[in-house]
This record gives structure tokens, sequence and C-alpha cells, in this order.
DNA sequence: AATTATTTTTAGGTTTGCCTAACTTTATTT
DNA sequence: AAATAAAGTTAGGCAAACCTAAAAATAATT
């Protein structure tokens, strides 16, 4: 079965929803896809149709086992696509999502498998994000959030939740990326906020609101 | 400015049929977009208002200058993708137009620019056509028909100008690819065919309609 | 429990791109 | 020059996605 671009950015947009708050409501996915509350009302008629969620009026919605695996596979052609841009083309990881949003929808198995294999199988994209691989797989790391992280313990970035074009913006300012190497040295309860020391940096103290969104393995 | 995938496809379109025929008519370009006469007058209209073509009612058509930019531009996207897809994914020349066709719609000029200098800035693609550079200006090759070069002279196939599967498909059976040394030992007056030698392969004939479409440097 | 606020759906429109059928213009035969 | 054929346009409709405004259902307050 084939999907227009439309439905397949709201089966992937129900998708993360369901990661982060199990069933999902129209209002929530109306804002996620950048449009009216009538209109996500109506591609869940559709959606529900052809057996992609389970939706009754008035009730929240969750994908289907059927809507799990093609939400996965487009998250695994964004992912792998974005990890080419950054690794093959040489783009920041900051300027790559737009980009594989349009590269998701490319439709050949083949493609996607050759992909794959050009990059030796990746399993994980530029922003620490896991790569499903071609059954929908996901094998992904245990990490801990930067506020809950030992003092004095070094440990690596693996992961960015908030990635916004202003969050990534701002860990580029700081020389924060996937990969770096970090140490909390105080935490503030005033404010939540924590100081850090990266090799070759001054410290620096970053807001509980973005110490949030950083995930480290240990 | 940007266009839709269907105004892309029409203009590219338009575009190729002038390089055959000088001036295009609705019936051609209906034919090549795979859709109804009355479909493409209604986009000619669009095409017009958006100063695209040089049209009036009932009459062929041309690209302005505007038009003839933006062509070149989709039809550069278009085979540096199928330059990656043989050249870095392996894939068969005659397997990647269509993935091309949908990779060609992929909107960001940073891509393309980026994408060709990972190729190294490719002059010809898989089927030895020409890439317009990102100014759009192509540099051709001074080409031969099969049909006409010289006999028993070795010259090295460069550019298929039918490019259907049944033709790639023909091509490969006979091991005719770009870049291949190819010499005519005899030319038939009856039907037009010639009989051609390829280094560790047996004398083949090929007909008059299969050797019209293969060109040659010499 | 009743009122108010929020969420969700429905009703009615718009735009893009496609279609068929009817009509008009242009081209080709007789 | 008329008649016929072919090409091109217009008219009227349809499906996909979007929209605003109104109505219905559910949730939150008083
Ligand atoms: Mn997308
Ligand atoms: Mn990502
Ligand atoms: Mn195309
Ligand atoms: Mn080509």
């Amino acid at each position: 079965m084939k999907f227009s671009i439309s439905e397949e950015n709201y089966i992937k947009s129900i998708y993360h929803l369901q990661v982060l708050h199990q069933r999902v409501n129209t209002m929530m996915l109306a804002e996620m896809v950048k449009t009216k509350a009538a209109s996500v009302t109506e591609m869940l008629k559709k959606l529900h149709k052809k057996k992609l969620i389970d939706y009754e009026p008035y009730k929240s919605f969750i994908l289907t086992d059927t809507g799990n695996k093609i939400a996965l596979n487009i998250i695994r052609k964004h992912r792998l696509w974005e990890f080419f841009l950054v690794n093959k083309l040489g783009f920041n990881w900051d300027q790559v999502h737009d980009i594989a949003e349009e590269l998701e929808h490319i439709n050949s198995s083949e493609l996607i498998s050759r992909l794959d294999e050009y990059l030796q199988f990746p399993s994980f994209d530029p922003h620490g994000d896991p790569i499903p691989n071609s059954k929908g797989k996901i094998t992904d790391l245990k990490r801990s959030n930067l506020i809950d992280i030992p003092l004095k313990k070094t440990v690596v970035v693996s992961q960015i939740k908030d990635q916004s074009i202003t969050m990534l913006d701002l860990l580029k300012h700081f020389k924060i990326g996937i990969g770096t190497k970090i140490k909390v040295n105080k935490r503030f309860e005033f404010d939540g906020s924590v100081e850090i020391k990266i090799d070759q940096m001054p410290n620096a103290v970053l807001s509980n609101q973005v110490a949030k969104n950083i995930y480290c393995v240990i």
C-alpha cells in the first residue's frame, strides 16, 4: 500500500507523540503537523478506514500494529538520510532536518537498503536518535539526563531531545554535540542549572531547560 | 519562486520536447506527462500566467528564458541524483530513472551544490546525458550516431537516446553501456541494421531502430 | 449539580490537479 | 470550397488537503 506525503507526515507525528504521551489527541496532532483540528479529524477518519489507527470520535487514539510499522519505516528513512547528509555531504546536524523531512517520502525500498549499506548500517542519526533496522527494530542505548548524572563524572553526550534550530544553535555555541565528553561540576538547587566542563573549553553554565534536553551515556 | 511537483514535471517535459521539436503542442505534452489534453490546457494557462511559457490558445508554445532556467535546474538535479545512484549506491543505469524522477523535486540548493561537490562535479549522467552546471550551462560532446560512423573504426558509446526499460534491457543483453568500445563491421542496406563487434563478445547485429538510438564519440 | 471552558466534530468553502464530454478552432481530404 | 478529421479549449465534476465558523461532546470550575 502506498500513502500520500500528508498521510505519512500524520502517521509519523502520531508515532512521535505516542512515545511522549502514550495516547494522542486531536489538538496535539494539529499542532505537530502545523494544521487545524478540523483537518486532523478528517485525516483521522481516513487513517482509521485504512486501519492505521485505533480511533473513535471524541476519544484519543493510537497507531495499530500496521500503522506502527509504517511509522518506523518513515523514521528509518528520515534518520538514514540525516546520517547521509551529515556524514557524506558534510552538513551540520542543525541543517539536515528539513531536507530529511522531504527525502523521507521518496518511495523505494531498494534505494533505502542500498543507502543503509552504503552508510554501513548506522545505528544512530546525527542527533543521537536510534535508526530502526529494515525490520523496524530499534536498539536504543541506556541514557541518563544531564540533570541526573553523578557530579565530576565524565560522560558522553549521545542524544538531544529538543531539536529546534534555536536549541541546536545554542549547543553549537557551547561546542556540545553527539560524542562530546562532558562533566557536571555543580548543580544549583536554586534554578536547577548546572555548571559543566568540556575539554579545551572554559566552565559554562546551562539552564535547567537546556540540561533537561541533553542525554548521555555513562 | 517555488513550484509544485506537477508544475516542475510539465516544465521539464516541455524542455525535453523543445529539444526534439523546437516548439511543443498540447497533445505531445499530454502524452509525455501521461495525462489528458484538457489537463494540459489548464496547466498551460497557469504556466503562462507565471511567465514560464510563451503561449497563445490554439498555438504551439515554448519556454521563456525563466522557464528554461527552471527546466535546466530540474534536469541538473535529476542527472546528479542518477549519477549518485549508479556511482555511489551501485544501481544499474536502467534502475535509476524513476527514483531520480522523485528526487529531482527535493527542494534545497545547498543540498544540490554539496551533492555536486561530493560527486566531483560530474559532466555526464549514467545515460551519457550532459549535466547542466549550477548556472545552467551545458557542455555537450560532439557525437555520431552508430548509423553514421565509418566502418571498422573503434568508437566509444557515449549516449543512449531512447531510455525506456525495454531499450536498456536490450543493451544490457548485448553488454553495451556508456564507455563501451564498439566497432561497426558492416551495414546492411536492406533493413538498415548493423553488425557490430565488442571486445570479448561475438559479432552481433543490431536493428536500425536500436542503432539509431546509440551515439558515440570518435 | 450547574455553568463555563475546552476539545472535537461537522458543515460548507477553497485550491490544485485530474477527468469526461461537448464545443470550437485548425488542418487535411475530397 | 466543402466536408471531414484532428487538435485544443471550455464546462462541469471529483478527490485530496486545507480552511473558518458553528454545533456537539467532554472536561474543568464554581
Ligand atoms: Mn515529511
Ligand atoms: Mn534526527
Ligand atoms: Mn519528476
Ligand atoms: Mn539520465
